[in-house]
DNA sequence: GATGAATGAGAATTCATTCAT
DNA sequence: AATGAATGAATTCTCATTCAT
């Protein structure tokens, strides 16, 4: 004697939210033109029509799943800096930065910001300064703190900064597709972490700090 | 004894090597699905029609565009070693990487694979081995010689010339838009490429050759 | 002997009036096509759902607003009839049957049913028979009782009667763009009753009545 | 032994004339909105994508459709002009227009435009010039002439020009759908091309000539 | 009764590919 | 070989209508 399970639920608070989870998802396997709306809905168990009730269109979506989903991440990053000694706190930096690079969605992220540079220069720029700009902005004030200790060697902390997010961006970007970069097809996250580590505060004259003073 | 089996091979040259050229460039400009196959052939110079004359579609031409354009690029690259000691050896070939990375198309192309990626995983393959693989391989014996000269220290070499191919890889993406990227918007790539190799000699304990040694 | 049915019923009256109105408005504006329920459901105050509760959907609201308005219509135009001479009941028939057709919706809504016609022969067939056909019908006995007092030349009254609803009609479609029809741009209202009254009144053979007596 | 029959003919010089014929009669039934490219395409024996080689759209369509009818018609009509007494030269005309406005696709279009005044006053602005302006235009000279010799009453040409295109615009409308207009419904176009005469001369204050003028 | 979130059929448009010339 | 006209499958987006709340 049960009412028949209605057909769909009303449920306007949570549904933007669901669309733009399935729409990165959608649009980090295949791309902005790859992408179809459909298959969002699909998805994002919607039909088609319910997305165009919150937003504009497909780019309004591209735009706004990247959006929401750096915001979330960007609050996991500031949590980042932390007390401590200068190698310690790079250190610490390091590990945070990796994490919230090899997230689930980040990597994938990261190639269609790329892929779409020319029809989203305010997504790129967006990305560039967040993302990019702000690790190198969380990196300064450590490398500076630690060349007046004397940790670390004397040099332009912006520079030195943006060669450190170099290397993390691009070893995440690479170690998203592992079956496709064979040179690195055998590490596994943390070791991968420790090389980056080593190989950057080598570059800084300093060893990094003992495993044991990171946990 | 004869030469292993070339992994690609050059269609034969009296097809118009123009049409792969301008398929580059508009791929790099529009991407994979953006590229309208009436542009490549309208910037061609020739009609729609005699397109698939000499391709089965936009698919083959994407591929064939890219690995005649790599093919270009690698006789430049492998003419980089030559003798020496290890780090004037070690700074020329990082000019040498970096020259080709900022060519014309270079950094575009590398978007583009980057963006691509998973619907041609034998192209990327192809692009691990010969691009990125191929700068490591270059690499490597450079610095194991220079570690057994004591000149860098000593390292994994295959960890180092990774770490070295990011810093390129990700600084020519990053300089192929600097009006999208303010971090670096103000250098030159000369700035740049010195800015790279301060840091990369320095990771391996040694310090650049004077400017002097490289030309 | 009871009255015979009526050719077409109002709604009950409690159901809202307000949304008929609305709708008028926007088929006006933007055609039966082009109108958009919600719209209408929005100018009318009321969720787009409320609409469905009152009508059938869109078609029935547009016979039904068109429909109401003529009756509202009507109403007005009966009670143009009245005593006096033939040349006065023909004066100031015109001038109610202009001022009917220059009322706010009128024209707009003559243009809807031209537009519109072939979609719904009942409308066009209500139409032609209480707008045209009724201006014709109380024509005819003033035109036949002018004709017999021979203050109008002789001639078919039901022909007459078509010419001047002629008049009349097009000049109001005219009058209601006057940006778009340049030929009658600088003339008010008054004038062009005027003129059309001079044309018609000398097509009968008789000259208008003075202005006075029509006050 | 015969070829088989090719699917398809290159017709790339008949082809935008034909399409839009074929577009003039489905919006002439359907109206704008009401009209499916999909129909226009297959009464005009292309495919849908063909349409798009000639035209941008379907708005573009529809206007095209317009202008090119407009613009044979109005070929016609410029020939009406000839030599002859001022009542004889108005009948002419009278007869020349009125054989305009009933071709077969006129009264049609004439409602197109009224229905689609908002969308496109461009369109509406030329047919106003073109057509009535134009009638009222080649009736002025006539009117005067007439007026100068004394066959017709002294009165304003513009207004009066303005009075007969009315008569006979409105009727060619109503003509257009006697079966929705019974008011004409028994009338056929010459006996209602000489009614509009008959009242138009009277209001001039002159007979119409006898019709053995007019052959 | 009202609401407005959700649906989904329908239409315009694009563009890779084919093929008559 | 070369052309570019023609095709039609695929995709986005709209909006009348329904129905859970």
């Amino acid at each position: 004697m049960s009412e028949p399970a209605p057909r769909w639920r009303r449920r306007p608070t949570e549904r933007p939210e669901e669309i733009l989870r399935a729409a990165l998802d959608v649009f980090v396997e295949e791309g902005l033109a790859g992408a179809r709306v459909e298959d969002i809905a699909q998805r994002a168990g919607v039909s088609k029509g319910t997305l165009y009730l919150y937003f504009q269109g497909k780019e309004e979506l591209f735009r706004e799943a990247i959006l929401a989903h750096v915001g979330r991440t960007l609050e996991t990053l500031s949590t980042a800096s932390a007390p401590g000694d200068a190698r310690e706190r790079l250190a610490r930096f390091l590990a945070a930065y990796w994490a919230v690079m090899r997230g689930p969605r980040f990597a994938g992220l990261y190639r269609l910001v790329l892929a779409e540079l020319h029809q989203f220069p305010d997504l790129t720029r967006f990305w560039a300064d967040e993302i990019s700009g702000r690790a190198i902005a969380l990196l300064m004030p450590v490398l500076e703190e630690g060349a007046r200790e004397g940790v670390f060697r004397l040099l332009d902390a912006r520079v030195a900064g943006r060669m450190i997010a170099a290397l993390l961006g691009q070893h995440a970007v690479w170690a998203s597709r592992r079956d496709l970069f064979p040179h690195l097809r055998q590490k596994d996250d943390e070791e991968l972490l420790s090389e980056i580590s080593e190989f950057a505060f080598a570059a800084l004259g300093a060893a990094p700090p003992s495993q044991d003073l990171l946990r």
